[in-house]
DNA sequence: TTCTTAACCTAGTAAGTTGATAGGAAAATA
DNA sequence: TATTTTCCTATCAACTTACTAGGTTAAGAA
C-alpha cells in the first residue's frame, strides 16, 4: 500500500465535508462515524490539515472543521503531501524536480523515475476535492446507460 | 519515499546488469560494489528476482546472474511488483482491478485511486529494461543540441 | 457561572517494516 | 581438494504505523 491511512483517511474525511458538509462546520464525531475511522485518530490528520492550510477549526459547541478554501481549489496533491509528505519515489526525483547524487551520470534509473513523478503529478495536481464529489454525484443520478467501460 | 531500497536497488542492479553485463554471468559482488549496494542484502534482492523468473542464477565460480529473458521483454513493473509487492494505492484500487470493499457505494475515493493506479500502470508496463539503458547510452552519445525541453 | 461541546495537545504503545549483518550449506569449476 | 558463488536462515536496531488515553483550552448554551 504505497499511501497510508493517513492520506487515504484524510483524502476521504475531506471529500466526506464536501459531500455532506453545508457553511455550516462539521465536528470530527461526524466524519468518524460516517467514514468509520477512529476519531481521537482523526483528530491528528485534521491537525496536520489544519497546519497546511486546507481546513479551519471552530472551537467549542456547534464547532467543527470548514473547508479553509472552496472545493475546487483544493487539489488532492496538496491533501496528500500535507498528510504523507512529499511523495517521492526515489531520492533524486522528487516531483519533478531533480535533487543532486553523487551518482548522476552513472544512474540507470533517474530519467524513470522522473518521468513516473510526473504522470503522478500530474494526476495529482489537476484533481480537486471538487472532482472527487462531483463524480460520485454524477454516479448516483443512476448509472450512464451507455456501455460501462470504465 | 514510495518506493523502498528493495526495489530501487533492484531495479538498478538489473539496469546495471544490462548495461554493463555481456552473456556471461554477473557475479553479486561485482554489481553490489559498481552500485554501491551491500552485497548481502543484495542476496536477498535477487532471491527474489529469482523466484519471479526475472533472472537465473549459476552457482561455482565463474557463476553469478543472468536475464531470465531479453531486456526488452522485461518490464519495470513487472520488477518492482516482485520486489515490493503489488503496488495498490489503496486497498479497493491494486492496479486497474477493483476489490469489493463494505462501502463501495458510499466511498467517495474509490475513482480517484483507480484513475491514478491505472496512469501509474500505464507507465510502469510500458517500461523495459532496455528503455532504462537506452535511455542513458542516448544521452551518454552528447546532449541533444535541439533546446532542452524535457 | 456552570455545563457541554469540541478542538487541541502530548505521551505512550503494540505490531509491523526496513535495511541491513552473520554464519553457514550446497553446487559448480579449477 | 580449494575456491568461488549462490542459497538459506536467523537475528537485530531503528523506524513507522495506527492507534489509545488523558488531559487542556476555547466557545456557546443553560
Amino acid at each position: 500500500m504505497l499511501i497510508s491511512t493517513k492520506g487515504r483517511y484524510g483524502l476521504r474525511s475531506l471529500a466526506d465535508l464536501v459531500f455532506y458538509g453545508q457553511k455550516k462546520p462539521v465536528p470530527l464525531r461526524v466524519i468518524a462515524e460516517r467514514q468509520g475511522i477512529s476519531e481521537s485518530y482523526l483528530e491528528q490528520v485534521f491537525a496536520l490539515l489544519r497546519k497546511a492550510g486546507i481546513v479551519n477549526a471552530i472551537r467549542g459547541s456547534y464547532g467543527g472543521y470548514v473547508l479553509a478554501r472552496p472545493a475546487h481549489q483544493i487539489t488532492v496533491g496538496e491533501v496528500l503531501k500535507a498528510l504523507e509528505g512529499p511523495l517521492t519515489l526515489a531520492s533524486c526525483a522528487s516531483g519533478g524536480t531533480t535533487t543532486e547524487c553523487d551518482k548522476m551520470d552513472t544512474c540507470l534509473t533517474i530519467s524513470f523515475w522522473q518521468e513516473l513523478s510526473a504522470k503522478i503529478d500530474e494526476v495529482l495536481s489537476s484533481t480537486t476535492l471538487q472532482d472527487l464529489v462531483d463524480k460520485v454525484q454524477a454516479a448516483r443520478k443512476g448509472p450512464d446507460p451507455r456501455k460501462d467501460k470504465n
